[in-house]
RNA sequence: GGCGAUAUAGCUCAGUUGGUUAGAGCGACGCAUUCAUAAUGCGUAGGUCCCAGGUUCAAGUCCCGGUAUCGCCA
C-alpha cells in the first residue's frame, strides 16, 4: 500500500466558552480516524486551533475587565487541557490570532481583491450609540414585531420562529449597554461567492461533501449565491483588513485560514523542522496531498461554500472532503444550559475517565449526519460490558494460568486455528470500516469477535482440564490462543481506545503495535502479570456529573431572572370598550388537524342554549400544546362576537382564550367549578 | 414560514438493489459454569417496523398524505 499524506482538521472551538461533550463528539472522531491512519503508515497531520476572534469574545473580555489576548489565551489553555485529557492527540494546536494567521488571511484576501472577486458598497446598520459600535444581530433584543414575544434577538423569534431584520424589532435595546439602537451607515466588503457558482456546483457535486448534504447546498444554489459581508468596523477584535481604514474581517473569514495557519506553526515546530514537512505540499494548487476538514452539520455553508471559493479564488488547493456529523443529544434531549443537560468536558472528567465515553461515541458513530443520543444508562451498560465483560475479560482469564502454570511464556501460536485466522483475516474489512467512518459498524464487528473469543475459552474448559497434570499442554495452548486473540482485539480496539491501548501493550510486553500487526504470531513471547486494565463505570459517578450539571444550571438561570416587565400591561381602556367584547363559555365538539398547518388545530364549538345554540369554527393555534382528542369536551371561553376572518384553511369565527410563552408552554383557559361543587354551562357570558 | 433528517423489541441501534418466519447488543426471565473485575456460555420471552392510503405476485424497504421529534435558514 502507498503511503498517503494527510492533513485532518475538527472545527476550531470558539474561546468564549468551555468544551462540553456535544464538542467531543467531533474531536473524538476525527482523533480516531486519524490515529487510525496513523497506525496504517500513512503521514497524517492532526492540526487544530481556537477561533479566537469576535465581538462577543471583545465583549465578554471587557466585562471581564481583561485584554481579549489575556481571555484566548486563559480559554486555550483550558481547551487544550480538556482535550488532552480526552486523548484528543493534536499535532498541533493553535489560534487564529497568530502571525501565520494573519499572513495567510491577508494573502487571501489580497489575492481575492486583486482578482476582483471583492465588493465595497455601504449598508446601513445598528448601531449602539453609547458604546459606539456596531451591533451583531444577537446583541440586540427587543419585541418580535409579528407575535410580540419580548426578550428576542434581532434575528428572529423564539416564540413564534419569525425571521426578520433587527430593525424591525420593536422597542430594540442594545444587550451591551441597553441604550437604543440607531441606524447608521458603513462601508462594508463583500466577497462575491457568486463568481464561483460554476466551481462550487461542480465541486460540491464531485464527492467532496456527503451526498445527504446535496439537497441541502442544492437549495442554496437554487436561492442564489449572496455576497458575503466579511469586513466589521471597530472596535473588532480581529485582523485589520489591509489598505482600509478601519476594517476588520469577520471572525468567519479567518477562522477556515486557521485550518492552514496551524499547519503553517506545525510545519515551523521543531517536529515539522526534523520531520521536512513542507506546506506548499499540502497547500500548493496541484498538491497531491489530502487535505479533511471534520465539521458539525450546523456549519456546512462556511465550509463547503465560503472555503472552496475563497481557496480557489487565492490560488490554493481545496479540501479534498468536508464530513459533517451531527449533534449530541442527551438522554435524548437537546443538551441545555438550563436544564441540566449541559455537561463540561471539565465536569465529565473530574468524575469519570475518558476512554468509556470515547468507546460510546464510537460505537454509535456512523458516516452519517444524522444526531447521537448519549444515553446515560445505557451507556454504563454497554461500556461495561463490553470492555470489561467481553475484550479485557478475555485476557484476565487466559492470563493466570499462563503467569501461575508456565511462567509467563506463551506456546507456539496456532495461526491456522480457525479463531485466530478469522479473526486476523478480518483486518481489511474493520479498516475499511474505519477508513469510511463508519465506527459504529468497525465496533460490531470488533465485539461479535470477542464474543467468539469468550466461547471457545467457555468450550475448551482450559479450568477443568487444569485439573489433570498430563493436561497441561493443552491449557497451555488453549490459553495462548486466547492470549493471541487478545492481541488482535487489542489493536483493532487502539484508535479508539489509546490508552487502554497503551496497557494491553505493557501487559502483553510488546512496543506500540500498528495495523500489521495484527499478522504477528507472538509464538514463545514472554507476556506480564496481568493487572486490571480498566475499572467498571460506576452508575453513580455519573450522577455525581448530573449533580454538578444541575448545580451550573441553578447558577445560569438566576442571572436570566429579570425584576423588570417582560410583558408589560398594555394601555388603559374604558368600561366600554371591555364591553364590546362578547366573551363566553362554549363547549369544544369537534378538533382536528389542519392538513398543512404547522402550528393551527381546527375546532368546532358549541355556544351553548342561551345563544339559540350557536356553533362556531375557529382555528386556534394551540397544535404545539394540545391534542386534539384530549380537546373534545373540554370548555372554554372564546370572543363570540369577533367579526369572522377567512384563513387559508377556512373561515374563523372567533377566537379561543388562551395563555402561555407560547410553544408547548400553552394553556386554554377552562372555567373552574365553585366551592359548591358547580361549574357553569356553555352559553354563559363572561362578565 | 421554507427546507431537510429521523421514527424498527423495555433501552441503544442494524436491516444492502423490494423477496422465506424482521435481526444484534444491553436489559428481563430460566438453566449451566466458576478460569475471569457477579465476569462467561446456552436458552426463553418480548415487535401493529409512527398512522392512513397507494404501486406490486411480494413493502420495514418504493410513491402520496398526515403525525411526532430534531435540525438548518448564510
Amino acid at each position: 500500500m502507498s503511503t498517503r499524506k494527510i492533513l485532518v482538521t475538527s472545527a476550531l472551538p470558539y474561546a468564549n466558552g468551555p468544551i462540553h461533550l456535544g464538542h467531543l463528539v467531533e474531536y473524538i472522531q476525527t482523533d480516531i480516524w486519524t490515529r487510525f491512519q496513523k497506525m496504517q503508515g500513512h503521514e497524517c497531520w492532526y492540526v487544530c486551533a481556537d477561533d479566537a476572534h469576535g465581538t462577543p469574545i471583545m465583549l465578554r473580555a471587557d466585562k471581564e475587565g481583561i485584554s481579549p489576548e489575556a481571555l484566548i489565551a486563559k480559554t486555550s489553555e483550558e481547551h487544550q487541557a480538556d482535550f488532552a485529557d480526552f486523548n484528543i492527540a493534536f499535532d498541533h494546536y493553535h489560534s487564529t490570532h497568530s502571525d501565520e494567521n494573519r499572513e495567510l488571511a491577508s494573502d487571501i484576501y489580497l489575492k481575492l481583491e486583486s482578482a476582483g472577486h471583492i465588493a465595497k458598497r455601504t449598508i446601513s446598520q445598528a448601531f449602539d450609540p453609547e458604546k459606539q459600535m456596531f451591533l451583531p444581530d444577537r446583541f440586540i433584543k427587543g419585541e418580535c414585531p409579528k407575535c410580540g414575544a419580548a426578550d428576542q434577538y434581532g434575528d428572529n423569534c423564539e416564540a413564534c420562529g419569525a425571521t426578520y431584520s433587527p430593525t424591525e424589532l420593536k422597542n430594540a435595546v442594545s444587550a451591551v449597554s441597553g441604550a437604543t439602537p440607531i441606524e447608521k451607515d458603513s462601508e462594508h466588503y463583500f466577497f462575491k461567492l457568486g463568481d464561483f457558482e460554476a466551481f462550487l456546483k461542480e465541486w460540491t457535486t464531485s464527492g467532496h461533501v456527503h451526498e445527504s448534504l446535496e439537497n441541502k447546498l442544492g437549495e442554496w444554489f437554487e436561492a442564489g449565491l449572496q455576497d458575503w459581508d466579511i469586513s466589521r468596523d471597530a472596535p473588532y477584535f480581529g485582523f485589520q483588513i489591509p489598505g482600509s481604514d478601519n476594517k476588520y474581517f469577520y471572525v468567519w473569514l479567518d477562522a477556515p485560514v486557521g485550518y492552514m495557519a496551524s499547519f503553517k506553526a506545525l510545519c515551523e515546530s521543531d517536529l515539522g523542522k526534523q520531520q521536512g514537512l513542507n506546506f506548499d505540499e499540502y497547500w500548493a494548487e496541484d498538491s497531491d496531498a489530502e487535505v479533511v476538514h471534520f465539521i458539525g452539520k450546523d456549519i456546512v455553508y462556511f465550509h463547503a461554500l465560503f472555503w472552496p471559493a475563497m481557496l480557489k479564488g487565492a490560488g490554493f488547493r481545496t479540501p479534498s472532503k468536508i464530513l459533517a456529523h451531527g449533534f449530541l443529544t442527551l438522554n435524548g434531549e437537546k443538551m441545555s444550559k438550563s436544564r441540566g443537560t449541559f455537561i463540561k468536558a471539565r465536569t465529565w472528567l473530574d468524575h469519570m475517565p475518558a476512554e468509556p465515553l470515547r468507546y460510546y461515541f464510537a460505537a454509535k458513530l456512523n458516516n452519517g449526519v444524522g444526531d447521537l443520543d448519549l444515553n446515560l444508562e445505557d451507556f454504563v451498560a454497554r461500556v461495561n460490558s463490553d470492555l470489561v465483560g467481553k475484550y479485557v475479560n478475555i485476557a484476565s482469564r487466559c492470563a493466570n494460568f499462563i503467569t501461575k502454570k508456565f511462567d509467563g511464556q506463551l506456546t507456539e501460536i496456532n495461526e491456522a486455528q480457525p479463531l485466530v485466522a478469522e479473526c486476523a483475516a478480518a483486518a481489511p474489512q474493520i479498516a475499511e470500516l474505519y477508513e469510511q467512518r463508519d465506527f459504529a459498524r468497525a465496533v460490531r464487528e470488533i465485539m461479535a469477535l470477542a464474543d467468539k473469543a469468550n466461547q471457545y475459552i467457555a468450550e475448551q474448559e482450559p479450568w477443568a482440564l487444569a485439573k489433570d497434570e498430563s493436561k497441561l499442554p493443552q491449557v497451555h495452548d488453549i490459553c495462548s490462543t486466547g492470549v493471541r486473540l487478545f492481541h488482535i482485539l487489542s489493536i483493532y480496539l487502539k484508535p479508539l481506545l489509546p490508552a487502554l491501548g497503551e496497557k494491553a501493550e505493557a501487559f502483553l510486553n510488546l512496543p506500540p503495535q500498528q495495523w500489521s500487526d495484527v499478522g504477528q504470531a507472538l509464538s514463545g513471547h514472554a507476556i506480564n502479570k496481568f493487572k486490571p486494565l480498566m475499572t467498571r463505570v460506576q452508575s453513580e459517578d455519573i450522577e455525581k456529573v448530573l449533580e454538578v450539571a444541575a448545580e451550573e444550571a441553578k447558577a445560569f438561570a438566576e442571572p436570566e431572572k429579570k425584576v423588570e416587565a417582560t410583558n408589560p400591561i398594555a394601555e388603559e381602556i374604558e368600561f366600554d370598550d371591555f364591553a364590546k367584547i362578547d366573551l363566553r363559555l362554549a363547549t369544544i365538539i369537534e378538533a382536528d388537524h389542519v392538513e398543512g398547518a404547522d402550528k393551527l388545530l381546527r375546532l368546532q364549538l358549541d355556544l351553548g342554549d342561551e345563544t339559540g345554540g350557536v356553533k362556531k369554527q375557529i382555528f386556534a393555534g394551540i397544535k404545539s400544546a394540545y391534542d386534539p382528542e384530549d380537546l373534545i369536551g373540554k370548555t372554554t371561553v372564546v370572543v363570540a362576537n369577533l367579526k369572522p376572518r377567512k384563513m387559508r384553511f377556512g373561515m374563523s369565527e372567533g377566537m379561543v382564550l388562551a395563555a402561555g410563552p407560547g410553544g408547548e408552554e400553552l394553556w386554554v383557559l377552562e372555567p373552574s367549578s365553585n366551592s359548591r361543587g358547580t361549574a357553569p354551562s356553555a352559553g354563559n357570558r363572561v362578565k
